[in-house]
DNA sequence: TAAATTTATGCAATCGTTCCCGACAACGTT
DNA sequence: AACGTTGTCGGGAACGATTGCATAAATTTA
C-alpha cells in the first residue's frame, strides 16, 4: 500500500532513461543543464526521496552504525548516545541501539543482529557478564570496524574511549580518606570489566598512598552492576557484619551508587554520619538526593562523540587503519 | 574489506544455482533431500547469513519499526521502550530509536529519515513543540502503519495507547486537596499535548468536585516540557510571586517535577511544609528524594509492548485495518 | 513401448539505484 | 572531406535474494 515514487517513474514521466534521471539527481557532469533542471524540478514535485535500501545494496553499506549499551535507562548511556547521535546525524548516519541488559547471550544476539543488518560499524560497551568475546573478534577480523567505549576490550586492537577512570577512582577515595574515614570499603561490579579494574586500582593506589592497607574483605563485586537491588543488599550487609565495619564505600557504578544509597536508607544507617558514600554516577537528578551523593562524573557525552568521530574516521577510511588509540577523558568529581 | 558470504558463493562452491540454493535455504518442497543437505551443511559450515537490505528490497519491508520519543534519558520512555524492544525483538523486529528532544524540526527530520529508510511502522510520542503533524499524516494515508503512544494525535484516526492522565491527575490533586491543601496550583507542559490538556482536566475536575474554584493564574505552561530548567524556574517564581501564594502544586511531567523539586531546593523553600509538592514521574530513584516526591507513575513497560503488539498487527495485517482503538492504562499513585 | 506425469533444477525477471560502455550527434582540426 | 573530440544520452549489467516459468530427466501409467 505504501508505494515511494522511484527513479523509473520519473524517468517514465519524463520520457527519460533512469540513467539519465539518476544522473541528473547525482549531479554528475555527463548531463547537460537544461534536463538536470527538469529532472529536478520535477522530482522536487513529486517529492522523490531515493530509496535507502537499494542504496545499500549497491554500495554495500547501510550509513548507520550500530550502539551496544546496557541500558539506555541509565544516564551515563543515555547522556553517551546523545553525544553519538550529535555527530552520527551531523555526519548523515543512522543510530541503532540495542541493549544488553547486562547479559552475554543478549550481547551476541544483538551483535550478529546488527552486523547482519550490516550496519558500517559498531560502538560497544561490553555488558558486565561477558568474558568471552569472540563474537567481536570474527567480526573484526572480518574487517568491521568496532570502537569500544567505556567498558573496552583489550583483546581486540581498535580504536578505545574511556573516562580517567583510575583517576576518578583514586580522587574519590581520597577525598573518602581526606574527610577523616580509614576503613574504606569498595562495591564494584564483575572483576574482569576494564572499568571496575581500572577503578579499583585507582582505589588501591589512594589506601596505599595514605598508608591504608587494603583490606580484601572490603571489596565486593556485583556481577549484574547493581542491575539486581538484592546483588547490592547482600553485597552491603556483609560489610556491614564485619567485626570491623566500614565507615566509607567508594562505589564505582551508576546504578551501584544510587542502589546503595537506597539500601541504606532501608537499613535506617544514616549516611555520610554512619558511612560515607562517594560513587560514580551521571544522574542529573543527585542534587535531589538525600542523603547525598559525593559523585563522580565522566564526560558521557563527549565520549560518545569521540568514539562516533572515531568509528566514522575507520569506516570512512580509504585504506585499513593500523595505528589506534586510546582517548582518556578526565572524570569530575562532585562534592556534596 | 567486510565481505560477508552470499547465495552466489554457495552456487558456485557447490556448483548449483543460485536459485536451487535458495529453495534449499527457504526449504520448499521443490528441492530434492539430498541437495537440500549438502547445501544446508555448507551454509552451516561457512556461517551463510541472509542480506536483510536485499531481501528489504525484494520484499519491501525492513522488519524493523521505527520509535519516535523526545528523550530516552527519561525514565518513562526508557522503560517505554523496553517494553518495546520485548515484543519487537521476540517478533524479529528491529528497533530504530530516534529523539527528537522536544523539537518540532528534529521531529519532522526523524520521521522522515525513518520512512525513507523503510520502516514498516512507526511509534511516536509527539514532542513538546510539535502542533502540525501534516507530517505524519501524510505518511499515514500513503499507508504507513502508525500508533501513537503517550503523546498522541487525534486528528489521526489509529491505534493509541495511554495512561489514564485524567485519573491519575485526579487522584494526585485529590491527595493535595485531602492533605489539607487548598491553593493547588498546576505546572505542565504544553497546552496543545493530549497528556497535558487530559491531566489539566483531571486536576480541574479534582478541584471541582472539592469546591475548590479554578484560579487561571495557577496553571503554568512551559513549553519544552522541563527541558529548559529555566522555563521551571520562572514558572515557579511567578507562582510564588503570587499575593496569595500556592500551599501545592500538581505537576504534569517526568522532568518537571524533579525541575521543580529542584528550584524549590535551590529557592531553600520547604517542601512539603511551606508547598506540597505531587507529579507525574517514572524515576525508579525517587526514593532517595529528599524533599520526598508523592508521584503519579505510568505502566511505561506496557504501555510500550501493547503499543508494540498493535502496530505489529497494522503491519502484518492482510487486509487494511479500518477499525481502530484507544487503549488506556492505569496509573499508579505513590504517596510518599 | 510410447505417452503422460512428476520431480528437480536452471533461467531470467524483479526490487531501486548506479555506472560502465556504447551510440550518436555536433563540433573542431588537419 | 575525413577523422578525432566532446557532450548527452540510453542500454544493460550489477548489488543479493526470491520465484514463476521453462526444461530436462526420471518416473508412472496406459
Amino acid at each position: 500500500m505504501f508505494e515511494p515514487v522511484t527513479i523509473k517513474d520519473i524517468a517514465k514521466a519524463l520520457g527519460l532513461s533512469t540513467s539519465t534521471v539518476s544522473r541528473a539527481l547525482r549531479d554528475t557532469h555527463e548531463i547537460s543543464v537544461a534536463t538536470k533542471k527538469i529532472v529536478l524540478a520535477y522530482a522536487k514535485e513529486i517529492n522523490y526521496q531515493p530509496n535507502p535500501i537499494a542504496l545499500s545494496l549497491k554500495e554495500r553499506r547501510s550509513k548507520s552504525i550500530g550502539v551496544v549499551v546496557s541500558e539506555v535507562a541509565n544516564s551515563f548511556f543515555s547522556q553517551a548516545i546523545n553525544g553519538i547521535e550529535s555527530i552520527a546525524y551531523d555526519r548523515g548516519y543512522h543510530v541503532i541501539i540495542s541493549q544488553t541488559h547486562e547479559s552475554y547471550d543478549r550481547e551476541v544476539i544483538n551483535v550478529q543482529h546488527l552486523a547482519s543488518r550490516s550496519v558500517d560499524g559498531l560502538l560497544v560497551s561490553l555488558s558486565s557478564e561477558t568474558t568471552d568475546i569472540s563474537h567481536l573478534i570474527s567480526l573484526h577480523e572480518r574487517g568491521l570496524p568496532i570502537v569500544f567505549f567505556d567498558r573496552v576490550a583489550d583483546e581486540i586492537n581498535t580504536h578505545k574511549v574511556i573516562a580517567n577512570n583510575e583517576k576518578g577512582a583514586y580522587q574519590a577515595t581520597e577525598y573518602l580518606i581526606k574527610s577523616g574515614r580509614k576503613r574504606i570499603a569498595h562495591i564494584t561490579s564483575s572483576s574482569h570489566l576494564s572499568i571496575s579494574i581500572e577503578r579499583l586500582s585507582g582505589y588501591e593506589a589512594a589506601l596505599k598512598d595514605n598508608g591504608i592497607a587494603i583490606n580484601p574483605q572490603y571489596i565486593k563485586n556485583c556481577l549484574h552492576g547493581g542491575m539486581l537491588q538484592e546483588e547490592t543488599e547482600t553485597a552491603i550487609k556483609e560489610l556491614m557484619a564485619l567485626t570491623e565495619k566500614p565507615d566509607a564505600i567508594f562505589v564505582a557504578g551508576d546504578r551501584l551508587s544510587t542502589g546503595c544509597l537506597s539500601v541504606f536508607k532501608n537499613l535506617k544507617i544514616a549516611v555520610p554520619k554512619d558511612i560515607a558514600i562517594a560513587g560514580f554516577s551521571n544522574s542529573d537528578v543527585l542534587d535531589l538526593f538525600n542523603p547525598s551523593l559525593t559523585s563522580i562524573r565522566q564526560p558521557a557525552f563527549d565520549i560518545g562523540k569521540l568514539a562516533t568521530e572515531m568509528l566514522l574516521q575507520l569506516i570512512e577510511a580509504k585504506y585499513p587503519v593500523e595505528e589506534f588509540e586510546k582517548r582518556v577523558l578526565e572524570t569530575d568529581l562532585c562534592v556534596r
